[in-house]
Order: structure tokens, then sequence, then C-alpha cells
DNA sequence: CGCTAACCGAGACGGTACGTCTGGTCTTCTT
DNA sequence: AAGAAGACCAGACGTACCGTCTCGGTTAGCG
């Protein structure tokens, strides 16, 4: 996630004051638990602005739309998938859904990751900024490893990317937005054979 | 949408202290309408009782969340599924499928559709109405279609149903409510197939 | 206050196309107790529906207005005022104030008999109502008493009936609505005496 | 009735954090034109907040209830009685009531002063802001008429201030409130002298 | 070292929505 | 025909929230 965008080298200048870094993670702070006790069709920037003791005006001023503060909030506390290429496929593919039930499983984190999907899923250009953040860290990544594995030989080569990636974490949304259920440990390994099994070569 | 509204004989009846029925048609009809056009966070009981013409006190009488009405309002769009046993396995699996593409094909559907499972999600309560009414539809149904497989040997006897209709949907759920694309007709057979080519004996 | 109540000896009788005495007296019964514990401002028909067990059209039905309940209920709690000619002037016009005083002073009457003057003042034709009755009650056996003084050289010739009537029960408006005191057994007296010491022949 | 308005040169300026003069005359203005066409029972915030283009919660923000709204809407109309000592008592009397009389002529003050009257006898706590102010601007600087008059022996020692206050606005409240009648100019007059020819020494 | 500009918390503003209660009307069923 | 019951549309209730605006104070860095 972007978060400050310290790159202003070139000609708009910056005088006075720069953003307080305290003030932006106080909001962060804020969001993750004003998500967790009152969900994302409460998620109320007026709440949120007085849990932060920030004003409105500064909530407004550096993020785009309330979606934007949620997803913001969410998405860092989502660890980067760590890959070992040397390692089976099956459990380089898990790895990918791993940092996701680990955030699910610690506390109210579930909570705070479907409040951030719904937000992402009801703001559409809040959307957006969840799809490149999914694109660069999940989508991408896994491309790699499924086309490896296929040079490799270890699944067939008229594989579909997507529609692995679109199994793989359907079943994360399944039973993270609509079952309510929990995220159990076992559920990445077990869709990552079943879906290597679909493509055995 | 409309579906009987034959009863209209005279201009406007009403027909004393029994629920009226078509109060209840205005109500979900302009509720669908509010969906589509604003989507499930600005979803508010205000508008849709001024679109329908009917009191809010009518509305609140007969369900008891925004929610239920978004799902009831949702769900009476999505036709039940055909199943023949004389077809093969994966035609079946993909009927389960169908009526939700034929649904996001048609004009807004997808958006009525999305804002649904955002309200089934948002409220455990009205979660709860969509998990009843998806499981009476889908997933016992589908459980019965796999047992009919596996007797026949068309599929290995050490399958996991809710597994399968986990990954079934999950790609629905994926495109529907995180990618805001698609459901192309070929998606259904293609996830009935993958799901089968998992599961060959 | 309760003036009947004797009749119920079954449960609860109806009695056919004539208006039901039952139902009105308890209407009024519950209008009174609604006027001394919410106020005029809060008078329900809806609750004073509930609270007599009466439907809303029967309130309807015989009743112009809430109001016109309100001074119903209040006036036919206020006794006639009893005027014996033999007695000396002052106390026969400290009479007509008497059943004003004695209701304000058991219990809530007081709360009741302003509540009935500002649905009196409030709607016109319930206003036109309360003037009648006073007209009737008051003013004219009023002129009466002081027709007779005048003739027996008691007070001067050139006196205004009207303007007596007004200071005497002015002050009994101005304690009773505006400054929200007690109305003492003196202040009849007093007042009357205060008006005959101004039309000293 | 509009008494300053001068300060509009802009458009509709907003003066930031501080309460908006601009907001209190329209809301006190609206509530003046609301009361006179509707009346006190129904007087509603929902409406003077409408008619005045200021939020509800602006007028919960600034006066503790709609009766106090009224009441302040009334009395800003109403003048500060004129009192000159070197006049005849009878005079300096009828100038407590002048005010009232003189509002009550001019197009729908009576209502307006009426609805008033009745806000400050409906809620308790208004009541009291009325009573106050009636206490400071009225009450008071009448005793030290009569404390004068007694002094230089043109009214009876003996007198009871509060009566006399009772007497002189009674015949005001009676004709206001329960007989809607007019308050002619000679009634303050009147009334004075009918009162002073009771004290006669 | 004072000026200026962007920052910050605070909060008033016009609006809209919340879920509940009420106002009158109407309809059904019971007596 | 009258009455109890209660559904209906309309809209008021007081509170909470929306996004915008203005205030007064603070802090950086340029002149």
């Amino acid at each position: 996630m972007k978060s400050d965008g310290s790159t202003e080298t070139t000609s708009v200048r910056r005088e006075g004051p720069k953003r307080s870094e305290a003030s932006r993670q106080a909001i962060l702070s804020a969001a993750r638990e004003e998500l967790i006790e009152h969900g994302w069709r409460s998620f109320s920037p007026d709440r949120l602005s007085r849990r932060a003791k920030a004003s409105k005006q500064t909530v407004y001023r550096w993020w785009p739309s309330v979606a934007a503060i949620a997803i913001d909030a969410a998405i860092s506390m989502i660890d980067e998938p760590v890959i070992k290429p040397e390692e089976p496929v099956d459990v380089q593919l898990a790895a990918f859904i791993e940092p996701f039930s680990e955030l699910a499983r610690v506390g109210d984190g579930a909570h705070l990751l479907r409040s951030a999907l719904l937000a992402a899923s009801d703001d559409p250009a809040a959307g957006e900024i969840f799809r490149t953040w999914f694109n660069n860290t999940i989508r991408k990544p896994m491309k790699n490893v499924l086309a490896q594995a296929a040079s490799k030989g270890r699944i067939r080569r008229d594989y579909d990317p997507d529609a692995v990636c679109e199994t793989l974490f359907g079943a994360v949304w399944h039973r993270l937005i609509l079952m309510r259920g929990p995220l159990p440990h076992v559920l990445a390994m077990k869709s990552a054979q079943a879906v290597l099994a679909s493509l055995r070569p």
C-alpha cells in the first residue's frame, strides 16, 4: 500500500509542515478498531475521527474515501506471502493463502478482513485499490510459481492461471464473507492440493 | 421482475387489516431499483419507502432488517436450479451456477446480486437467512448429485461435498464481489469440469 | 372520576348498533388520565384509544376533534356553581369561581383543567364549545346576579358585566395557566371583594 | 419583525465554529411564521428547520426545547413598557399592558402571542423562562410604581401588588387565550382605572 | 528571526437518515 | 349499524451522521 508518497522530488514544492505520521497511525489504528466493533456498514468518519482524536478535515485530506481507509487499515495487517521456490508446488500455492488465514485466526482479524473486503466491493474506486494490491501481491507471483511448475512438468501446460487463483481464493471468500466460518490452517493445503489434482499432467 | 401484478383491477385497492400484497411487491421492486442505483451501503429505508410509496412502518412491520429486504429482493430473482439426473455430472454441477450467472448477465443483475451478498455479510442475522436459502437450494441438492455420482463410480468416494460447493461458488463470489467481472456462460462448465478433474476416481 | 363502572358484571359486553355508553365513559375517563399524565400537547388519539380499549374509529366517530374530547373530559368534572340569591353579593360572585378552585385543589385536577383550557385555546372550533359552556354556566348567571345587585343599589348602575367576569376569571387563568400556582380557597372571596370595591356606588 | 438584517452584504456567509447569528435570526423568524400559521400544537421542529433552512441539529443545539423557541420568538417582539413617573398612576399601570395590546393589534400578533403563552403553559421549563421574563419586565417595575403611588397617598397602603398584577393581566389572558377577542386600546386604561378604584385610600 | 503557508484539533453548518411513534383513513370480522 | 382490531400512507420525533467550512493555534522553512 502506497501510504505517504515521499517521491515528490519534482517541482511540487511542499513548503511548511509535513503530514503528521502520528495522526496517520492514529487514524489507521482507530479504523481497525471501528471496523471490528461496528463493521463496514456502520463505519463512520465521524466516529473514526473522534476515536482517533483527529479532525474530520485531516481524514478527508489524506484519503479519497472511507472505503480507502478501510482497505488501507486492513491491507497493512496482511503479511506478504513468503514463497520458497525449492519447496513443492502445493506448499508454494498454500503460502499465498497463509497470510490471510493467519490474520483471520488472531483475535478479530476475520472481522477486520471481512469489513475491508466489503468496502472494496461497495466502492468501485476503493475496490480498484484492493485489486491493484491483490494483483501485485498475489496474482503475479502466483503466475510465476505456476509457470515454474509447468516448465518443470509438474502440472499440465494448458492451465489457466486466473482460474487457479480464482479457485484458491474463492474458497477463502466463501468462508470469510458468506459463511462467516473459520479459516483453519489445513484449508490452504487442502485447496492447493485440490487445484493441483485438477492440473495433473 | 413483477411476477403476478394481475390483481390491480381497480385503481389502488386496500384490503384491510391483512398484509397488503401490493405493498409487499412495491417494496421489493423498489428495493431492487435502490440496490442497483445506490448499492448496499447507501441502501436506506427512507428512500426505499419513498420510492415504494409505502410507509416506513410497513417496511419495519414485515422485515426484521433492511438487510433482510435486500436478500429477499435478490433471492426472489434467482431461479431454482434445474437438475436433470440423466445428464452428465459436470452438466448437473454447472446447473447450480447457471441461475446466478444468468441473473448477473441481464441488465444490472450483477449489481443487485452483489448488493445482496454484501447485505448478507454485513448483517449476521440476515446472513443466516441467506445461508438457509443457500443450504436448501444449492448445498443439499448438490450433495445428492455428488452422492449419486459417487455411487455410480463417476467420482472418488472420499470426496468432501462442502469443499466442492466452496470451490464451485468461490469462483462466482470472487468474480462477482471482488473483481466486478462478468460471469460468462462458460464459467459454470469450466468450474464444474475443473472440480471433477480433481475428483477422478 | 370513574362515574359508572358498575355495570361491568360480565366480562366486556357489546350492545349492538347503538352508541355504547360504556365506550363513551371509557374514552372520557382515559382522556382525563392521559391529559393529566402527558398534558395537552402530547394528548394523542392513538394512546387514548389504546388506554380506553376503544378503536380509533369509535373516537373519531363521536367527537369532532381531540380538543373537543379534552374539553368534554374536563368540563364534565366541573360542578355547576350554586348561587343563593339571599346571600351577599361577594359570596354570590365567589360562588362562580368555587367549582374551578375546588377541582384544581383535588389531586391532579389543576393539570386536567389547564390541559382543557389549552385545548380550547389551540383549536378554535373546540374553543367555541368551551365558550358556549362558559357563557351558559358562568357569564349569563353572573349577569343576573349583577343586575339584581344593581337594582338593589349594592353596586353602581354603570357597571360593565363582561369586565367583571373578565377580572374575576382572569385571575384564575393567570394562576392556573401561566403561574402554575395554587388556587387557594380565599382567592374567590378576595377577587370578588376587589371587584366589588371598584363598583361601590 | 426583521430587526437588523443589514449584515448580509455577501450572499450567504458562514463564519466558522461560532454561533451563526444569521441562522439564529432565520430560526426565530421562521418560528414566528410557523406559530402564526399552524399554532402551538402543530409547531414542529421539522417544519421549523425546513422553513428556516436550518438543520434540526442547529435548532436543538441552541434551544433547550421547542417551547423555548416559541417563547423566545414571541418575547423578542414585545417592546419594553415605557413608564414615566411624572404621569398619573392609571396611565403608568396601563403602560404595562400597552406593549401586549400593541403587538396583538398588528397583523397576526395575537396569534403569535397566544401560541407562545400556550407553549409556556405546556412546558414547565419553558414556562419558567416566560415567568422570569414576566417578573423582570412587568411584575417588579409594577411593584415600584405601586410603592411610589402608595407613598404619595394615591392608593391604600394595604394593597397586594401581586393581586393587582393578576387582575390587570388576567383580563389580557382572558381575552387573548380564551375569548380570542381583540385587545382594544381602551382596555389598558379601563383595567387600570378599575383596579385603582378598588384601591382608593 | 519574523513571515507565511500548510498543517492540526475542534466544531458549527445545511442536509439526510435512523428506527419509533403518531395522525387520520380504511377494511375486515365480530357482535 | 356499531365496535375492536389493526394495516395502510404520511410524516414528526430527537439523535447521529455526512461532507464542507471556518476558526484559532502550531510548526516548518524561506527570506
